[in-house]
DNA sequence: TTAGTTGCAAAGGCTTTGCACGCGC
DNA sequence: GCGCGTGCAAAGCCTTTGCAACTAA
């Protein structure tokens, strides 16, 4: 059973069929998937459901803080469920992978080893989120 | 004169109208505007110029590493022609708006109150980029 | 001269939205 | 039954592209 079905269950969310199988595709780890990547793995346990129920259903589980979107460039926002251990992300420049890594120590040195997956690494970059003045 | 144009002279850029004030628009410290707000201001110096040249222009603005193509969220991505001293990003959650910041020491640390400019903190995200081993 | 640049308009990728129908609680 | 969720299709935002006309070097 997943374990975002769960918690969402206990929250009170609406069970519909769309929303579980939703919930079961993103559940698990290292899942970074593009909308249409969920809708397209959805469509195999549900065939009726639509693009639009996914989307809606994604920016809601967002809101919730159940899963992070991840932006990468110019290219389709990843959904990661992995929202309750923090964690960085090293995202391929090219087609927008991404993996899960947990860096120890200073987050500007270069990733350990056994935490680069195979990537050439190249550059890391540091964003701080928050409101501005007109916004707060 | 600008420093950015004065740079693309010497890199034997082909220089048009069009990319001179294009050039201009981004010179500058703290600029951090969208392709669409480059082209309001571009369009004040020179009228006919159009929204595809902007965007061929400052894609290889990047391409030649002289901007820095800052995406947030799904929102428009934001050019900062800061490209040639290191620095980290502030980003307002809301409205997309970008400041430069510099924090020394631990980057997960707090920013400095003088770093802030105003803003309410609520996240550091940390990325990691390069190639995968499929892209390498 | 001539290869590189521009403007236009159209297309394209991703995401949101309006509205009528349907279903969980 | 009520109110929220769904599906469809259309619209929207941001960006790229094809192509003929133009221009810097």
């Amino acid at each position: 059973m997943s374990d975002l079905l769960e918690r969402l269950r206990g929250r009170g969310w609406r069970m519909t069929s769309q929303r579980r199988v939703v919930a079961e595709v993103l559940d698990g780890d290292h899942v970074h998937l593009t909308a249409d990547e969920v809708h397209a793995r959805a469509v195999q346990r549900l065939p009726e459901i639509s693009r639009a129920t996914v989307y809606n259903t994604l920016r809601e589980l967002v809101t919730l803080d159940e899963v992070i979107e991840v932006s990468t460039d110019g290219r389709a926002k990843r959904y990661d469920p992995n929202a309750h251990h923090p964690h960085q992300h090293l995202v391929c420049s090219r087609c927008g992978t991404i993996r899960d890594v947990h860096p120890t120590g200073d987050p500007l040195a270069a990733l350990p080893e056994e935490e680069r997956f195979g990537f050439t690494m190249s550059e890391v970059e540091v964003t701080y989120r928050g409101l501005c003045p007109s916004c707060a």
